[in-house]
DNA sequence: TTGAAAGCGCTAACAC
DNA sequence: GTGTTAGCGCTTTCAA
């Protein structure tokens, strides 16, 4: 069933057929009737083949992001899934992992698909120069299509960021926990992302704002594994603190699990913070204060401003979102 | 830059150009040289309308799963799609939700794209007709391309189902639950899908093999959010149980909350078990034993099977997956 | 081994 | 408000 088939069942032009398809306004209310009545009977689906080859759209966003394992990510590409097919786009979806050349590759190859728009979900694609990451690719993937990134920050014509305010929520929440008495704060992270760094940029900012020297020995780097984090910290014996600040939920949870190994009471002795506010924070005991990066509103904020873009309106290259922080029973403030 | 202008530029017709793009044995070697040089000089990328339009497949597969913010599914998805790409294939993703309208939708609305395949991602697909749920939508979609189920089963000639074996595993976990001293376990869970009738049905049929009788008040349905888990337990004053096996870890540890607030020992005075394996099994308190669904097998074999099916091979049309049980501390055996 | 040319099903500019 | 027709860029016969 194409669409001359249908023309010739409805006893009309196939330019008449393919207007009733896009609901142009000027056919008549008859023929519209007239021409659905015989694609519905029909069960007539137009090819979205020659269709994306007339308008050089196959109305598609192409979502990259590390890893959709990632409950972070896995929430933020479901919302941007759902909400994109209610304007009538499609998804189609790379997982890219971490690694330079397969965010390359990633991108290169999702471009091939005549994609209306790039959104790259996860700020380990803002890679900026000074950190030592190549984002030409993205720069160049962005002369074709606009560019959307999610937490992460590129300057350029064709690129919109949308950013959580990580740099201000760990700053306030490392200055909330210096207030409540701490001295010896750990910054825990497993990653070197843009939205990484400027977490780090808070603590550290929020440290001299206090007057307590940052220490290198207190910013720990490793991987996010519950076990993993416990086992370390355990090991580092010549390491004191009475607070942590990490990254990411599953990072704070390897805190708490070190602290209750050591017989630690938190927050007592302990103060831990985490990030993501996810389902593991409620899950350990006792419960994980945690910093909510707003990912629903940072999704909504990039699909406002995607449809904006495609509609060829103007729009902001960077936007922020607030996060709030969630308290439970790892802090005592 | 399209294939005319290729062919101009290496001097030759755009159905040589055509059969270089496209390997084939055909074309001497030289002629293959010189039009690939020209290709990569001018950044040349092939119309995936056009070659679609052509050959009637984008080297697609479609992947239905209800929500990628699970856990379980993004695992999944995360994994299919890396490995679908491996051989050649790209992904478009939609996550229909849990309703029977929206994912009637959703699988219309897929077809559209004109896949070479569809994945469907979650045991909810295979709501059996003893259920309740319609399945003609699915085997509809059959009659054009192969359909594949993880986690549910429907026959049908075009339908491939790969299969967790939950009643097995859940039988076995309540064997030994049973075993170890308990009498009164409460079976926990939060869907009728075809996975979670089959893990009732195993642990059922365990205390049958017992002779203990299976109560229905101790058959708990409940939505999975672990506060709401604990509170609904403790509020249930008549219910008595010292063990509880669930059918996701959310479940679980709810039970665990529950447990920490009633003030009993886990595992002395209730012996629980999740499952899914998940981060929040390691992340509790104490840590949960879960049976592990083996998804990455699970999503192995349905690569393998999909791309058999697609080489037009002879595949089975059933296939299982067996089941571990991840021993933590929240079990005495 | 290569080229010419006929589609594939649709959109959109143009004519009526 | 409707029809005619020229592409869109590719694959694939068919001839040479």
């Amino acid at each position: 069933m194409n669409i001359y088939d249908i023309a010739k069942l409805a006893g009309v032009s196939i330019a008449t057929v393919s207007r009733v398809v896009n609901d142009s306004p000027k056919v008549s209310e008859k023929t519209k009737e007239k021409v659905r009545a015989v694609m519905a009977a029909n069960d007539y689906i137009p090819n979205v083949f020659a269709r994306g080859m007339s308008l050089n759209s196959m109305k598609t966003v192409g979502i990259i992001c590390p890893s959709v394992s990632d409950h972070y990510m896995a929430s933020a590409v479901s919302y941007l899934e759902k909400n994109l097919r209610n304007y009538g786009y499609d998804c189609i979806l790379y997982c890219s992992g971490y690694e330079q050349e397969d965010k390359e590759i990633s991108v290169q190859m999702i471009l091939q698909k005549r994609i209306d728009a790039l959104l790259l979900v996860g700020s380990c694609y803002a890679g900026d120069k000074e950190y030592g990451e190549d984002i030409t690719y993205i720069k160049k993937a962005s002369e074709e299509i606009p560019v959307f990134i999610m937490n992460g920050f590129i300057s350029g014509e064709n690129i919109y960021c949308m950013l959580t305010d990580d740099y201000q929520s760990v700053y306030d929440a490392a200055s909330a926990m210096l207030a409540s008495g701490r001295r010896q704060i750990l910054f825990l992270s497993d990653s070197y992302s843009y939205s990484a760094m400027h977490k780090l940029q808070g603590y550290e900012d929020a440290l001299k704002a206090a007057g307590i020297p940052v220490l290198g020995e207190r910013k720990v780097y490793i991987k996010n594994e519950i076990h993993l984090v416990r086992d370390i910290l355990l090991a580092r014996r010549d390491l004191e603190f009475d607070g942590v600040i990490a990254t990411d939920d599953g990072l704070a949870v390897g805190a708490v699990k070190y602290a209750r190994a050591k017989r630690l009471s938190v927050p007592k002795d302990i103060s831990i913070i985490g990030y993501n506010n996810s389902e593991l924070s409620i899950g350990c005991e006792p419960e994980l204060t945690s910093i909510d990066g707003r990912g629903d509103l940072l999704c909504k904020m990039t699909i406002d401003s995607l449809m904006e873009v495609l509609k060829g309106e103007d729009v902001e290259h960077r936007k922020y979102v607030r996060c709030r922080l969630e308290k439970r029973c790892t802090t005592d403030f």
